[in-house]
DNA sequence: ACGCCGCTGTACAGAATGCCCACCGGAGGA
DNA sequence: TCCTCCGGTGGGCATTCTGTACAGCGGCGT
């Protein structure tokens, strides 16, 4: 795989070049992105296994600059991680539902800890309402289903429960676009 | 930054060691993952930077082996990428909500498209019940919470919706657990 | 019993990384 | 107004990693 282009050859190779408009990086951006940044993520997100190198050349900036970028991203919390994108389905777990739960008062925490273990609970979140939690859970079947379920109600604190089986994901989590408003901003 | 320790320099140069047992990889493991497979998400996950060398040494395994193991994985489907993980709240979206959408008969194919074209709409799952569905929306403030509402619902074929706010995130998406699970199996 | 497939070491060339430097230019503080 | 800071640029260096190939070994299924 040779690079595209060379990576730096504009002109004699010891005078400093006129270098381009530094386009003033995000003036006030103190809460939020540039850009850049949202071309550099834009890019990542859709080819991941290219490095910074390969990411200043597509870009057109220096080496440094993605670096520091990067960098900063992470260290701002804006970019978490890069972690493996596991397929639940591709793992022997092809259906999806989430429950909403219903707890009794001052349950909340043994609740919370209960679910955490169970492996099937990818996601939990408290919402509006009275103590209510919404819960994402994983199959293997929708017989699995029961016993997941049975086993993430069952238990003390949890007063009612409803399933909603997912049918279809016509929009898979996706970033991008949000990243694109908050780069133009 | 040295290599924590030689990566071959067991016994002579040039006899083949004796090769520790080779565990049996997975066996009739068609449809899922195996433990060296478990590990390894799980090392990636927790260090997403390191490289292929690296997870060979973590691993106690050849280079080749990861290199096989991760293309076989991605091949697969299992994992399906390694893009940044973008927090929402980092770049200016901190509110998050669960919309629940009634839509009339017929609509769903214009629903979704629709939907697709909200920035802020980050997934869409179509679930059981009368055509309903389950979106996850951000929003940059509760206050803006209602602009995105009125900009999801604001759409012929929504009947009804009902949006729940979330307040906490017990428990972030997750997948090594099912990852556990899976490969113990 | 045989062949296949997967894992192991090893090797090599090419490429990328981490880190350094000097320099430019706008923004903000003194 | 001047000065300093910060971010960007371009270049260079030693080290490290990648991609790829090779030959041997050993379970497993046919």
């Amino acid at each position: 795989m040779p690079p595209a282009q060379s990576p730096s050859s504009p002109g004699s190779p010891d005078s400093p070049a006129p270098q381009g408009t530094p386009t003033t990086p995000a003036a006030g951006g103190n809460d939020s992105i540039d850009a850049l940044d949202g071309r550099l993520i834009r890019l990542l997100a859709e080819e991941p296994r290219i490095g910074v190198l390969e990411c200043s050349r597509r870009l057109q900036v220096a080496r440094g600059t993605v670096q520091a970028r990067l960098d900063r991203l992470q260290a701002k919390g804006v970019i978490s991680g890069f972690g493996p994108e596991v397929d639940p389905a591709a793992i022997g777990y092809p259906v999806t539902a989430f429950a909403t739960l219903e707890i009794s008062q001052g349950q909340g925490a043994d609740v919370r800890a209960h679910l955490a273990r169970v492996p099937e609970v990818l996601e939990l979140h408290t919402i509006t309402g009275i103590g209510d939690m919404l819960v994402r859970i994983v199959a293997r079947s929708n017989a699995d289903l029961q016993r997941v379920i049975d086993r993430v109600v069952g238990f003390d604190g949890i007063v009612r429960s409803s399933t909603a089986i997912v049918l279809e994901n016509p929009v898979p989590y996706r970033i991008l676009p949000l990243v694109d408003q908050a780069a133009a901003e």
